[in-house]
Parts: structure tokens; sequence; C-alpha cells
DNA sequence: ATGTCTTAATCACTATTTTTAATCAAAGAA
DNA sequence: TTCTTTGATTAAAAATAGTGATTAAGACAT
């Protein structure tokens, strides 16, 4: 019935081409020789019975067909890779490598309580952070280069388990007199023209404000878009306007200029929090612990708050 | 970085032991000797380091661990088989076997015009038809022993790609004098003790019937359930009741007793029907013009309703 | 008790596959 | 030119998969 498959080992050397563009960068990689990952294409090609790639006497190109094998072939080894790596820590499900994701407005502010906590509560799970757009850490969570992604809800349409672990509330801080007067009349139109600064497009944090706070107006929102929330907050200081922050980062203290007014926004402004993970996972045990960890660290940041 | 993985044929012969419980057998349906299979798996268990079998000197049982792997291995399988047969059939994405599954209530009366049409339309594709439950064929999608099933939504949660393809009215049937009177006075609780008759659990018709009519009361609903549509046509005839079917099941004249009524039901009245597939597939195209294909055929017979 | 089956594991051996080192030919670059 | 870099090729070595025969241990009938 079912055929003659492919060797994983192959699969894993035919990513590597696909990854270094070139045989022997891809072999030592591998820590294998030339001609091994030279003949494993070839006999993969063999086996599959299709071209992989097109070659050119000197150099190579992947066909379009190749790129669809190097997809699925990804996904093949991410699989067995869980698979293997369930395995080696069978009996120790809290233990083992946890590489975590997550963006740049929530990082910096949630993951060092979040490492403290786990050293505490996981003391067998060694805790690897990467910080990157929600974009990216999509495809590092897809190419199992991650293991959970702690993102600002809603995420584009993905087909990952997700675990809504909290809520984030939005602030707004900046020149106090601009504050003051949107305390009295929630309308921001009422604010002179380029004095709300933002992140710029990659941050999903913008977004989230923008809608939330209905000021699609390209007028007010300044046009420059700075890349942190601490410049955010500078240019907002600097040029006497104003920005949006989340609580987390409120928490942290990132506004300490004694002239900067800062208010919470009404109830219905805030982000949610979301743990993502693939589905096809074997840890969702440790995830969902995880999750738990996250959601308790941001409810005792509520209840330390009120 | 990453480890030394499993070899597929290994876990394939571990799929093999877990289907037959039996090492001479599986290592039969494997086409290798009883030997290679126990080595196999013994190499399997030092190499992922845990154990997967508990033996008992004469015979063995799984751990539960080993039925994790097990299924993981199954996804694992599937994922490379979707890969092998991509490429084998590469250039011809529109041919190759087509493995499709469908319930009781829709097969009989969709199918043979579907491999019809397909065999104008998709030359080059072999039908394979497959008829069970619902909760079958979803497990049979799954592990990859179909490629398509062809559903009454909606389906309990899942996580392929689902597509609608039409929808398909209820009827309802059986005896002229009850049929009448509900046709004057669409409330079901007026017809006699145990007249409605309905199909047996396992077939999704009867649920959605039900709740499409609201006649949860179990009074009014005879106590045999019929296996079969023509079995219920035949229970709802002989008993003087009433009974519902679904459109497709109609329009190919299954009601042919001359003293049987038969009334369409309100318009809100109806089941989706929808294609599902597994998100990892390869042959999306194929399965999208199937979908079409399908789609047609329901609006066809409609319009010729009508 | 005894012998016969059936079970999975083991052993010595062979066949196959994978990997290697060394070499080759072609194309640029210095 | 000469040197370097590219991927392909070769033959030999190493690793792995597979085989048949054998073993040990339980099940079961006589």
């Amino acid at each position: 019935m079912s055929a003659n498959l492919p060797n994983l080992k192959h699969l894993q050397y035919l990513l590597a081409l696909y990854q270094y563009q070139n045989f022997n960068r891809a072999a030592d990689a591998s820590f294998v020789s030339q001609s091994t990952l030279s003949s494993a294409i070839l006999k993969l090609e063999e086996q599959l019975r299709c071209q992989l790639i097109e070659r050119d006497h000197k150099s190579f190109v992947f066909t379009p067909h190749g790129e669809e094998v190097v997809k699925k072939a990804r996904q093949i080894i991410v699989a067995t890779t869980e698979l293997s790596d369930y395995c080696r820590h069978y009996g120790t499900p809290f233990g083992g490598n946890l590489r975590l994701g997550s963006i740049p407005t929530i990082a910096p502010y949630l993951l060092t309580d979040l490492a403290e906590i786990c050293q505490q509560q996981l003391p067998d799970v060694s805790l690897y952070l990467r910080e990157d757009t929600t974009e990216n850490l999509m495809r590092m969570l897809a190419d199992g280069e991650i293991d959970v992604a702690i993102l600002a809800l809603p995420v584009p349409q993905h087909s990952f388990q997700q675990k809504v672990v909290g809520r984030d509330a939005f602030y707004i801080t900046g020149n106090s007199a601009l504050i003051n007067k949107v305390k009295q009349d929630p309308d921001y139109h009422q604010l002179p023209q380029h004095s709300i600064f933002l992140l710029s497009q990659e941050h999903c944090l913008s977004e989230h404000a923008v809608s939330a706070c209905n000021v699609e107006d390209q007028g007010l929102i300044h046009p420059f878009y700075a890349s942190s929330l601490t410049t955010l907050i500078q240019m907002a200081h600097y040029h006497k306007g104003v920005t949006f922050l989340p609580q987390m980062a409120v928490d942290k203290g990132v506004v300490s200029q004694k002239d900067m007014a800062l208010e919470k926004m009404p109830d219905d402004m805030y982000r949610e929090i979301g743990l993502l993970w693939r589905t096809t996972s074997m840890r969702q045990r440790l995830f969902l612990k995880v999750s738990q960890l996250v959601t308790d660290l941001l409810d005792i940041e509520k209840i330390h708050k009120s």
C-alpha cells in the first residue's frame, strides 16, 4: 500500500540546502560532507520522481515544486522533532527547553517577571526568549524555531492553538494640557494636528490603539513613527504630544518624566494577550501551565494596581 | 542542533505493530521478517530513549506513552505520504487516486452523480468511495485513510479544512392525513404518540431533523430507530407515521408509495453539506475543484426542482 | 508430566544504503 | 595565466537494515 517514503535525514539536508542555497555551506551546517549532501538531493529527486532544483553548471535554483517540497518537509521535520523531544522529556513534562517568543510591546514588560516565576514554578524548564514582530513569530512558530508565542490578539488567520491569558488596558500619556482636555471630553479629534505619536507599522500596538480610539484621521497622527515604546514616549514628551501605552509598560514605570500626565483610558480600551502554540505539539500540558502563570502575572498586576 | 531523528520505516513498523498487536502479523503486513520488526521496535525505543511497549515474556502491551508516540507517528507518516503523493502527481494536479468518504444519508444520493461528473471533468482522477458514520470518517480523514469527506454540517470540533458546498432542504413524508394536518398547522406536537420515525443514533440526520423541528419530546418519536433511509420510509409507511427526508434522497425518488404524502418543509429547515480535508494536504486545488463540482450538482438539482 | 504451539528476542550473517575522501570539470576573479 | 569556488562523480568504508535459524518462555492439549 504505502510507498517508498523518503529518508528523514535527506529531508533535513534539503532544508539545510534551502536555507544556505549552497551545497558546501549546507553540508557544513549539517556536519556531513558536500558529496553526501549532493547525493542525498539526487536520491530524493529520484525517489520522489521529480526535479527539486534546476542545475546551471555552476549554481542552482529551487524549482517552484522544490519549494513546495521544502515547505512540506519542514512540517514533517518539525513533527518528528516534536516526537523526539516529547520522548526525551517523557516523565518530566514540565522540563526541557522552552523557546518563547514575544513582541516588543510585551516582551520587555512581561518576560522578566515570567522568567522569574518560571524559575520558581518550573525549575526544570530552560527558558529561551526571543523578541520579534507578530508576523515573524508566527513563521517561527510554524517552522518549529520557537515553541510558544505570547502575542497581542487578535492575530491574523492561523491554525495554532490559542489561549487567552488576560487583558492589558490602554493608557494615554503625554502633554498634561492635552491629556486634561481629552479627560474631560474623550473626543480625540479636538487634539491638535500631528499631536498623536504612534509606533511604526510593524508593531501591532498602533493598529490596536488606532482602532480602539477611532483616530483613523491621518491628520491627528504624527507622520514620524517611533520604533520602540521608550523612543515613543520621548517623542511625545519632546513634541508635547500624546501617545498610547499598554498597562504592562506603565506598570514598569516607563513614564518617568515629571511633566507628563498619565491617564487610564476607558475600560473597553484594552488589548487581549494570548499564548499560541502548534496544534500538533505534544507539550500542551506545559504550555497550559505557562499560560496559567502568565494569567496569574497579569491578574496580580491588576490587583496590585487597584 | 536537531537530534537524531527516528527512521520513518521504523515508525511504519510501529504503526503496523499497533494495528495488529502481534509481531508476526505486523511483520507480514509490512513485508519484512519478524526479527526485522522486533529489532526496529527495540531500535526506536533506544533512539527515543523510552519504553513503547511493556513485554510480558510472551505477549506485550503498548505503554500509554507508546500510544502517544503511535498517534504522532501516524501524523508524520500521513504528512510524508502526502509529500510523496504530491510529487508523484506533480504536473497532473487533477489526477491520482481520490479516496472520498461520505455518510449513509448522502452517499447513495449524491455520489453516483458525482462519480459520473468526475469521470467527465476529472478523467485522470481515480475515485474511491467509502461510506461510514461522521465520526469514523473524521478518524479516517485524520489518519490518511481517506482524502476528502462529504458530510452534513455542522461537524464536531475539528481541525480540517472545510468548504460549504450547498444546502439540502428537509422534506416530511408519510401518512397523508398526518401530513395534511401538519401542513395546515406546523406544530408537530399535535401528531399522535410514536408517529415520528427516525434513523438510529449514529446518523446525524436524526439530530438535525429533531433540532430543526423542535420535537425533542420523546413521546412523539417512535422508540424503534431505522438503520437506513429506505427502511425508515417503509417503517413510516407501514405504521402510518411520518418521517423526515433530505431533498437529495427525495430527488432520487426514494418515496414511491402512492399513498404517501410528501411535503417540503419551511425554507429554514435544511442541512448544510460540506467538504472536509486535511489542512496539511497538498492537493487543495483538486479538492476545491471537487467542491465546485458538488456545489454545481446541488444547485442543478435545486434548479431542476423549481 | 510431556510434547506441541505460539510468542517475541537474539545471533551470526548478508545486502543495502549512507557517508566519506579524493578528484574532476566548469566558471569567475585576481 | 593561476587560484578559488562551484557542484558532480568515483570508489572505498562505515553504518544500517534485513534475513533465517535458534532460543526461551508461556499456553494448552493430551
